[in-house]
RNA sequence: GCCUGGGUGGGGUAGCUGGUCAUCCUAUGGGACUGUGGAUCCUACGACUCGGGUUCAAAUCCCGACCCGGGCCCCA
């Protein structure tokens, strides 16, 4: 008696159909980040460890798939791409013209509970914009996140936010301290918030600001923002932003709110929401940045984002190109001349020939069967006029012709 | 990590107040119809997630593990 192996648990088998629809989305996604002139980059799967653990958070370590190698060093599976992005061009690009911009569609590993959208292995689709800090740039950034997410026939609600704005309010605290408050804000937790501030000590004033600071929500937040934390420079990038965004023509929703999970962000950030997935309805996350220090460069302002592609396939009704194909059916006496014939078809239009010594009429059944639009008849009568009979299964009609020009009917644009 | 619902052939199901050989549909292989598909008929294949426990007897009751779904947390 041998045990089933099944897959390991939070992963996937993904049958012809759902391929099909997933790279007819992921082509979309490469198309809008093509013409927007980002290029595609290709990291590791796997990385050391400490690319990781130095600034992500504390809420990726414990999602970590990691392990040893033969040579003792500390791996982990990347939970996500920035990161390397990042590392990789530290390692081999701080001397490349500005800004560079780059796109990534990858797998991704985070050892979690699996849920409706979220497993162990699941892919982004993201896109980083490295050597800007300008308000443009985050624009153009978000833009594209939402184009793209168009382009696959997904509308989300875009929220909108700025860290630094937060951030100046409480320069003067621990940088601990932030990222613990920051977290607190991210869950929305107000009053694990107080609780925390009071366990600091931190200044009531500020205390009071924090509160309506991020609280604040839609087209005044901004001037309330000034009123709150001062004439500071983040206050007048995030207008310059907003107007940006309102030239792109993008619907969005000024949150002072978000802080996301990931510790590296430092300036704009944004997410986008969609219905129809649970508990895991963030479709897209990104911000501002700065990582190149950290991995041993220059300091880089950088923004980016990740899709998460396996929950957009969840919403999208995106089906499957249709393909077309045939099958060349023959009889026992012509079964060599149909093997040379479907070698012929083959390099215009995807052709099946009968590998089972299936009878004729089980072969045009199966033709059927594998919802094939055409079938080519390759028997006696047919190569003694020097053709083949064309069949189209959808009509049930038949015509003699030669074997190029149903190669020149049934071509692939 | 926490709470909650669930696992019967490849897919979908009946049985689940313990008791013939576990039901039916579908899919798949083979065959009949013998150079023209979807139908029909015959036939083959194939399941109680795993491990303990209770019992004369467990798919059925109990416990645990594994896996799946939903929620919390976190995030894509």
């Amino acid at each position: 008696m041998v045990m089933e192996i099944q897959r390991p648990r939070g992963t996937r088998d993904f049958l012809p159909y759902e391929m099909a629809r997933r790279r007819n989305v992921e082509n979309r996604l490469r198309k809008v980040a093509k013409h927007w002139g980002y290029g595609e980059i290709k990291t590791p799967t796997f990385e050391h460890i400490e690319l990781f653990t130095i600034k992500s958070g504390e809420g990726i370590l414990g999602e970590i798939y990691n392990f040893k190698d033969k040579g003792e060093r500390e791996i982990a599976l990347r939970p996500e791409l920035t990161a390397p992005v990042v590392r990789m061009y530290v390692e081999e690009l701080q001397r490349s013209p500005k800004p560079l911009k780059f796109y990534y569609f990858d797998n991704c590993f985070r050892y979690e509970r699996p849920q409706k959208g979220r497993f162990r292995e699941f892919f982004q689709f993201g896109v980083e914009i490295i050597g800007s800090a300008r308000p443009e740039s985050e624009a153009e950034v978000i833009a594209l996140a939402v184009e793209m997410l168009n382009s696959a026939g997904v509308k989300g609600d875009l929220h909108v936010g700025h860290l630094g704005i937060v951030r100046a309010l409480f320069k003067d605290i621990q940088p601990e301290h932030q990222s613990k408050i920051m977290r607190l804000v991210d869950k929305k937790d107000d009053k694990g918030l107080e609780e925390f501030l009071d366990e600091i000590r931190a200044p009531d004033e500020m205390r009071g600001k924090l509160f309506r600071l991020i609280g604040l929500r839609g087209i005044n937040a901004v001037h309330e923002a000034r009123e709150l934390a001062g004439d500071i420079e983040a206050i007048a990038q995030f207008e310059t932003l907003l107007s940006l965004l309102d030239v792109y023509g993008m619907e969005y929703t000024v949150d002072l709110g978000i802080a996301r999970g990931l510790d590296y962000y430092t300036g704009m950030v944004f997410e986008i929401y969609c219905e129809g997935l649970g508990a895991q309805n963030q479709v897209c996350g990104g911000g501002s940045y700065r990582l190149a220090q950290l991995f041993g460069g220059e300091d880089t302002p950088s923004t980016g984002y990740a899709i998460g592609f396996d929950r957009i396939m969840e919403i999208c009704e995106v089906a499957p190109q249709a393909s077309k194909r045939i099958v060349v059916v023959s009889f026992d006496d012509t079964r060599k001349e149909a093997v040379v014939i479907g070698n012929k078809l083959r390099a215009h239009v995807p052709t099946y020939v009968d590998v089972m010594g299936r009878k004729f009429k089980d072969q045009i059944s199966y033709a059927n069967t594998i919802g094939a639009s055409h079938v080519v008849i390759v028997g006696k009568n047919e190569l003694d006029a020097g053709k083949v009979a064309l069949k189209d299964m959808r009509t049930g009609e038949q015509e003699l012709v030669t074997v190029e020009e149903v190669a020149e009917r049934l071509k692939l644009d």
